[in-house]
DNA sequence: CAGCGATAATGAATTCTTTCACTAAGTTGG
DNA sequence: CCAACTTAGTGAAAGAATTCATTATCGCTG
């Protein structure tokens, strides 16, 4: 695997088409050309095959890609050929929807526990985890092995939480929250605003009026 | 407003920009440069001041922006000068919790409500909105003026749920699940993964292993 | 087993985005 | 009111990503 440079948009599609892969495997397809993963998932088949091609050839000419090959190639590369141990901080609405959301274990991402700071809220029961305490984060991180944290705390706790996550030996970290957070090159760190989406949509529909 | 072709990239950063003034109204700054911005929110000050140049001129040379005009500018290009009406599809874990946020209405999206199919969980109450029968959806789209659609349902309902939303007069969609939905190209399209933010961690995380 | 049709692989061309470097325009201090 | 300084605006250059067009293989058919 070439640990070059791999567009971010390329490992985006790569993760949608191994979801569409795995729709095929369930649906009974054996084989799928480029063209057909392309129809599926909305972008051309050059794309398709271009995104493969980083990471070598899985095809065969005249034929297309065996779908649960391809499908085992595609989670290997994502890193999805083994679970990831992964903490939530923050439990208030958007940090116990993550918790709750199926979505994450399926494909492959362990919730070992979700924090918060405020005792009203400590203890609650979310599914078949139990909200502790943020004083609880470095013993859990280290006890549970865990490697990435999710940060779902209001913007100004938001690099205080940072820091003790990486204090505690976590290695990568997905941000909910709107700020901007300061860390080593060495960590891996993703920003998500869920408003911004909406957003976009409303900078859409305000063209057209 | 030119409505040329402006890069999404562009879009998604107005809003964050537009968040971070919001943040400096709060602190009482009166203006700030486009480098201030530019740190603020982690991009060059060249790609803020490129940004919105698709959009005027904005600033006072030698000075920068005041900062309670660019956020009203900004918020009226993205659209969000008022509020949008939203109806969610899919009261599961998802569709609760994006019900539930605050972060949609404090940003203008009033959620008028929330409709599922199975008998079991309409009446649930989620806030301050009941969960209602998914029959109720075309009447409930015309009596509230609702513009846009979120859907969180299972891919396999995703496609004739957003046919029924479009025919009950919904202009845009955000789409959770994880399906290619047809649409004709009047409507406002943007799909979104929540899985796929953390397998690009994943991936991140793989290659230096 | 030769030829045809299909499709992956890939280098080149194109398009899109970001960065750079410069210019224009304002402010502040003496 | 001039000089020094700051910062927005912008065309050009550089860099990335996508699409196009060609080539290389493969399987199937007669």
């Amino acid at each position: 695997m070439k640990a070059f440079k791999i567009p971010e948009a390329t490992v985006m599609r790569l993760s949608i088409y191994s979801r569409y892969l795995h729709q095929l495997m369930d649906e009974g397809e054996d084989t799928v050309s480029s063209g057909e993963i392309a129809n599926g998932v909305g972008v051309s088949s050059a794309q398709v095959r271009k995104d493969l091609a980083y990471f070598g050839e899985f095809g065969t000419r005249g034929v297309g890609y065996k779908v649960s090959e391809l499908y085992l190639q595609l989670m290997k590369i994502l890193g999805l050929d083994h679970r990831w141990n992964t903490i939530i901080v923050g439990a208030g609405k958007l940090g116990s929807a993550l918790a709750l959301y199926q979505g994450f274990s399926d494909r492959g991402f362990n919730i070992c526990a979700i924090l918060d700071i405020n005792p009203a809220i400590i203890g609650n029961q979310l599914g078949n985890l139990e909200v502790q305490s943020l004083d609880q984060l470095s013993s859990l991180v280290g006890q549970h092995q865990i490697q990435i944290g999710v940060i779902a705390v209001p913007a100004n706790h938001a690099q205080d939480v940072t820091e003790q996550l990486l204090q505690a030996g976590v290695k990568a970290i997905l941000n909910f929250s709107p700020r901007v957070l300061k860390v080593t090159p060495d960590i891996v760190l993703r920003n998500v605003d869920l408003s911004v989406n909406l957003e976009i949509l409303s900078f859409n529909l305000a063209l057209n009026r």
